[in-house]
DNA sequence: CTGTTGATCTGCT
DNA sequence: GCAGATCAACAGT
């Protein structure tokens, strides 16, 4: 039996939590059909430790998810065309923080997200974090929803990958905070 | 109030 | 490899 994650699994460091993430299962419930699959890219945001976090330079009203209860959803608009999904993760002495999902491999529900994603090929399904939020129907009315009792939205126990099966590199598409090496990807 | 920019994707060259 | 799409939030005035 494939269990839910606890709001202990992300209640953790905000980089821990994003390399954990790596292998489990990403699973949306949409007209009563599960559409998922299992996360293979994150990455890690933080608080003002992180200068290319958008809670760097305290609340607002669209970063006040990050600072809200952990394992809840935190989904902002970009660039006039993309949602892009995190889940709220940090530790205790933490103010803010989340875990951008970038990539998903398609499991279930393939088809239903082939007809929202309009004939895109297999191989960009799901390949970068507007991808799969398209694919998966995720919109601004899914932010600050919890994850952990929810039946739209939630992440469940899939694969163990052994840690140094996962690549640690600087994050993308930003211009601040390069130093860190805080995007997570698995190793096919 | 206004100008800038952005945790991106796609299609064209 | 590069530009255009497209707009909301934010920082600065």
């Amino acid at each position: 039996m494939l269990s839910i994650l606890t709001s202990d699994f992300y209640q953790r460091d905000t980089a821990i939590v994003a390399k954990d993430l790596i292998g489990k299962k990403l699973i949306r419930t949409l007209n009563g059909s599960l559409v998922g699959g299992i996360i293979t890219e994150t990455e890690a945001y933080g608080y003002s430790n992180d200068p290319a976090s958008h809670a760097y330079r305290g609340k607002t009203l669209r970063n006040s998810a990050m600072f809200g209860p952990v394992g809840h959803a935190y989904i902002y608009f970009i660039y006039g065309n993309h949602f892009c999904f995190n889940i709220v993760a940090r530790s205790k002495d933490q103010l803010a923080g989340a875990v951008l999902i970038r990539s998903i491999l398609p499991t279930d529900g393939i088809e239903s997200m082939l007809f929202r994603r309009n004939k895109i090929t297999n191989k960009d399904l799901t390949n970068g974090p507007g991808k799969l939020s398209q694919a998966l129907g995720i919109t601004k009315e899914l932010n600050t929803i919890s994850l952990h009792h929810n039946e739209q939205l939630y992440v469940v126990e899939d694969t163990v990958v052994f840690s140094e099966l996962i690549q640690e590199t600087e994050r993308i598409g930003i211009s601040k905070g390069k130093d860190l090496l805080w995007r997570f990807l698995a190793k096919i």
